[in-house]
DNA sequence: GCGCCCCTGTCATATCGCTGTCATATTTTC
DNA sequence: GAAAATATGACAGCGATATGACAGGGGCGC
């Protein structure tokens, strides 16, 4: 899964570390700015898929930041987490009107943060409406995460469902192992390529005897899923 | 009965309070939200049976809200009840047209709020709420609030009894740790992701042997409820 | 108002399945 | 038949899930 960008901006050198060390081991990538302008033109530059935003900074306050980025088009759909000193409740209801998404007080754990962080991106995120795909009886459900054969239940593992996926919606096209590995098992994990022949064959034996020939070899390329022969 | 949870989203404080006050003793448990955002964000959290909205606000108007509410699977279901100023008839049609599901013009009474509202309440109730749902003799009566195994009653935690109820409300289908949380939990609840497995052991074995075997675990994924395999 | 008991969330630990790799067998090609 | 490519089976490490235990909190009954 492709890590997101978190834009963090505060003014704070030893707070935007906590956080950007708290968002490191969650596996975020971070960004920080240490003023309202800075972090206006990183917004802008390097889109980050969520903003997290002091409300009190010298110059342009976080809450003005807010109410700029939402009120540009490029910027309008990041959602944006103020973080405040506590108490202030008046703060929330601005915040929340200036377009915040959410609101945390501090003092914060980090565990706090990244749980509301990720109730956010969830909230920013439609999960992907994902369509069934089915040939010849053999069915792959993304929604119930899920393979059927003529409607029984397939034994199946995390990696070959991902690849069964990936052939079922790129078929009559062949692969070298390379680009398998590009796509199923994503960019930049260093995996032998031999080890795609291994997840072919489990796959293929997932499928069984009726759906097996669907996988087919092509020699001195790679493989592919073709209905025909 | 457990009483039913009513979000009132209008910027005038004494009009909240006004309506508040009245719900309470008709015995509602009652939400305040004073603008549009933080009454999406409430309605998203706290998941209320109804929710009563004004027209005119400052910022994002109530009908907008109410467009938004409809449009988000989440809300979708939650019916909605406009409050608007006297003698604008135009509006009602728009109300209606963007989901709402009655219109009450000001002034009114505290007794017909609550009437109107009860009305709606007892109109949108069906579905879910109060059916019950059976599957391979499991049976789940929310009347009751009761699970029941070909007859015998299941010994059953609140937690897990909601868990369930999710479930089998939403069989066959795949669900990660998150989701579970934001829809069992409730939004903005922040929880350990792993505490969702022990839940998920604790309403095994309150199903027992009989059914254990309904509710799956998606390795890499998270959970399902399901009848086959 | 007080105390007891159940429920909850978390942690440490145990378990299990998945993964990538290798050695070896088999097939294909020329 | 030899070389190259692919298939297969076995295996150890690792990560994800299951489990058992525990302390705090809250509700309920008294």
């Amino acid at each position: 899964m492709s890590s997101k960008t978190v834009l963090i901006v505060d003014d704070e050198a030893s707070i935007r570390e906590m956080i950007a060390i708290a968002l490191e081991m969650a596996d975020y990538r971070v960004l920080e700015a240490d003023n309202a302008q800075t972090g206006h033109a990183m917004a802008l530059d390097q889109k980050p898929d969520l903003i997290l935003l002091d409300w009190m900074m010298p110059g342009t306050s976080g809450i003005e930041l807010a109410r700029r980025l939402k009120r540009e088009e490029a910027t309008a759909e990041m959602p944006i987490i103020l973080l405040t000193a506590k108490g202030e409740e008046d703060n929330k209801v601005q915040g929340l009107e200036a377009g915040a998404d959410d609101y945390i007080t501090k003092p914060f754990s980090p565990r706090e943060l990244v749980a509301r962080l990720k109730a956010v991106l969830r909230r920013a995120t439609p999960p992907g409406i994902e369509e069934a795909v089915e040939v010849e009886g053999l069915r792959l459900d993304p929604s119930s995460h899920r393979v059927t054969s003529h409607g029984g239940a397939l034994e199946i593992g995390p990696t070959e469902y991902r690849l069964l996926q990936f052939f079922m919606t790129h078929q009559e096209r062949a692969y070298t192992r390379s680009q398998l590995l590009d796509q199923v098992w994503g960019g930049n994990v260093y995996v032998e390529e031999r080890t795609v022949d291994v997840h072919i064959r489990r796959l293929r034996k997932a499928l069984g005897e009726t759906h097996q020939h669907l996988v087919q070899t092509v020699r001195g390329t790679g493989y592919r899923f073709s209905t025909r022969e």
